[in-house]
RNA sequence: CGGGGUGUAGCUCAGCCUGGCAGAGCGCUGCGUUUGGGACGCAGAGGCCCACAGUUCAAAUCUGUGCACCCCGACCA
């Protein structure tokens, strides 16, 4: 650990007057701050719990420290990075005219039961009662509530469209929190609504959104790519998510470099390979001894996979579904559940299997009753499918649908991989990992009906107003910010939302020269509205530059006899690593650029 | 919730098999020497060895049960 502040009063402050007499107003870079003062323990090994290169940094930087999972204390120098990623947002937003409220974080629980979310979000609410035993949760996200706001404020079409944003805690009981900031169960979020007369309109107010999206994440050095996305357990009809590419994401995304179709795995359309043209044959029965798989039974059978129809058995709510799909796909769960529109999807544990009768490995719909029978296109119009018999060491050759068995529901619940052909121009698809930084969402009136937002049109009938979500998660920002900035020696911060914009690093604070400097630097930077990082302290040269090096502030200015002695004073640029000796009175216009 | 891993000083970790005084490096405090890439000397401070229960003359160490944290899967910004 390296010490940041000492006791004793630094050469600084023993030799220049605390905060120079200033006559403009307290601006942004005003006063400069003193590493001897700074609330800040930077640590020259990361602690173990941390695996994503964001994670170690931020701690190693001291920018934050974990309070429980998920939960996270911020230091004033990772505050003020988190502060400068709000006001860019902020300015974002309104630019786009989007208006800012605040809202409560502690909402009666009876709000979340009006949308149904109480139990759609399940375990993930927090819950809590007050003195009286009136149920409350705390906010996981504001739309009811900011709805609540809109009814309120909203009754004519003159009165819209309006987009309302606010920048508050959220808060989910996480299965997991992982990752430092990527997924934590108190966290920062903007997120915005809007609200229109109607679809169309609601067009041009997303559109508002995405671009302001794309603006706060460019201006943030955050390079993100949306993708079409499931709308998941907020609901609603189109979504994107703002991607940042990373190996480390939790996500997989498809991306078409033939025609930049680019859409999360769970979404993700493709065009399925096609199945092997045959004349329907008659059903007929084999022995397949030991045969459980569709690897081993296209071996076995010497028929290729996308010959065969694969069984695959979920619990939807409660009750069993068989699934089919051709043997050569996998079935994507998300598609299923939205399919099912189920709350609860997961797969059928062992003994539920043979309770409802079903021969794992050797199982299929022929013959099937007494369960919801989901296929995806690809098994209905395949002719002369291998199937299961239902029969532990069977299967039947030559199984069509119509003829052998009838699918309930017929829905795309194809999983799309690496490799698989673009559905728009065929070309094959790549896959990445990335993580989420936003998201947004066309609701419609999922929410405005349930909360009551309603406007009068100009015929005086009574509509719901037509709704729109968009989210921005602000630590996740910070952290996808440094994964995307770093390098073996520390942070690289992005000028927009560095916590300083200049890192004087002083040596021999004992001479007079060098104290006569950095006064004076001190000044011209505070004057130029800088704000700026001094360090004062009585450590060696090395620790100071290794700490400069971390935390990663974009220019580092040398105040030493070394370079006072060769005309000037040593700028450094953190991320080309470029060094210079300037005059003091350049400074502030090569740092400015 | 399923699978894996880890809990010992502020941080990184030894010690645990094979039970017997609580350890190292870094950091921290004081004094001194240093001052261009995590310096050096001397002297110090700092521990409920995650918790509880058991086995034992004796438990950081063995057994059991919890809990916490991290990682992989199901959710989301």
């Amino acid at each position: 650990m390296t010490p940041t502040r000492s006791k004793r009063p630094s050469a600084l402050d023993r030799n220049l007057q605390p905060a120079a007499p200033f006559n403009s107003p307290p601006e942004r870079g005003y006063p400069p701050m003193r590493m001897s003062k700074l609330l800040l323990k930077t640590l020259r090994e990361a602690p173990s719990e941390a695996e994503l290169a964001s994670h170690k940094l931020i701690l190693r930087a001291g920018l934050a420290a974990p309070l429980a999972a998920g939960l996270y204390c911020f230091t004033p120098v990772g505050w003020r990075v988190i502060r400068r990623i709000e006001a860019i947002i902020r300015e974002e937003m309104d630019r786009s005219g989007a208006q800012e409220v605040h809202l409560p974080a502690l909402h009666p629980i009876e709000t979340w039961e009006q949308t149904g979310r109480a139990e759609a979000m399940g375990q993930t609410l927090f819950r809590l009662a007050d003195r009286k035993e009136r149920g409350f949760v705390l906010g996981p996200t504001h739309e009811e509530v900011m709805a609540f706001l809109a009814a309120r404020a909203i009754q004519s079409y003159r009165d819209l469209p309006v987009t309302l944003y606010q920048i508050q805690t959220k808060f989910r009981d996480e299965p997991r929190p992982r990752g430092g900031l990527v997924r934590l169960r108190e966290f920062t979020m903007k997120d915005a609504y809007s609200f229109d007369t109607g679809w169309d309109t609601l067009d041009a107010s997303y559109d508002a959104a995405f671009a302001a999206y794309q603006r706060i994440f460019e201006r943030a050095g955050l390079p993100v790519i949306p993708v079409a996305a499931d709308s998941g357990a907020i609901g609603g009809k189109d979504s994107q998510e703002f991607i940042f590419l990373t190996e480390d994401g939790e996500d997989e995304v498809l991306l078409c470099p033939g025609c930049g179709y680019a859409a999360n795995g769970e979404k993700a359309d493709f065009r399925r390979p096609p199945a092997l043209e045959a004349v329907p044959a008659a059903m007929e029965k084999v022995a397949t001894p030991g045969i459980k798989t569709i690897p081993d039974l296209a071996a076995f059978l010497k028929v290729e996979p996308r010959q065969t129809n694969k069984a695959v058995f979920y619990r939807a709510d409660g009750k069993p579904v068989f699934v089919c799909i051709r043997g050569d796909l996998d079935v994507n769960e998300i598609k299923l559940k939205n399919t099912l529109k189920a709350r609860d999807l997961d797969p059928l544990d062992e003994a539920a299997v043979r309770a409802a009768g079903l021969v794992a490995g050797s199982a299929s719909a022929v013959g099937l009753s007494g369960m919801l029978i989901v296929a995806d296109p690809s098994a209905v119009e395949a002719t002369n499918l291998v199937a299961g018999a239902n029969e532990d060491g069977f299967h039947l050759l030559n199984t069509n649908h119509g003829r052998d068995w009838k699918a309930d529901v017929v829905a795309d619940i194809a999983l799309a991989r690496r490799g698989d052909a673009c559905a728009t121009c065929g070309t094959a698809l790549e896959t990445r990992h990335g993580m989420e930084m936003g998201h947004v969402f066309k609701l419609g009136t999922i929410y405005s009906e349930p909360i009551g937002v309603y406007y009068l049109d100009e015929a005086g009938e009574r509509r719901p107003v037509v709704m729109g979500s968009y989210g921005i998660g602000v630590e996740r920002m910070l952290a996808a910010i440094i994964e995307a900035n770093h390098d073996s020696n520390g942070i690289i911060w992005p000028a927009s939302v560095a916590p300083y914009d200049v890192h004087v690093v002083a040596l021999n604070l004992d001479q007079a020269a060098v104290l006569d400097a950095v006064a004076a630097l001190e000044l011209s930077l505070a004057e130029a509205g800088l704000s700026v990082l001094i360090d004062d302290r009585d450590e060696s040269a090395g620790i100071k530059f290794k700490d400069a090096d971390l935390l990663g502030i974009p220019y580092r200015v040398t105040v030493s006899p070394r370079a006072l002695d060769r005309g000037g004073l040593e700028l450094r640029n953190r991320r080309t690593g470029e060094t210079e000796i300037v005059a003091a009175g350049e400074v502030v216009t090569r740092v400015r650029g």
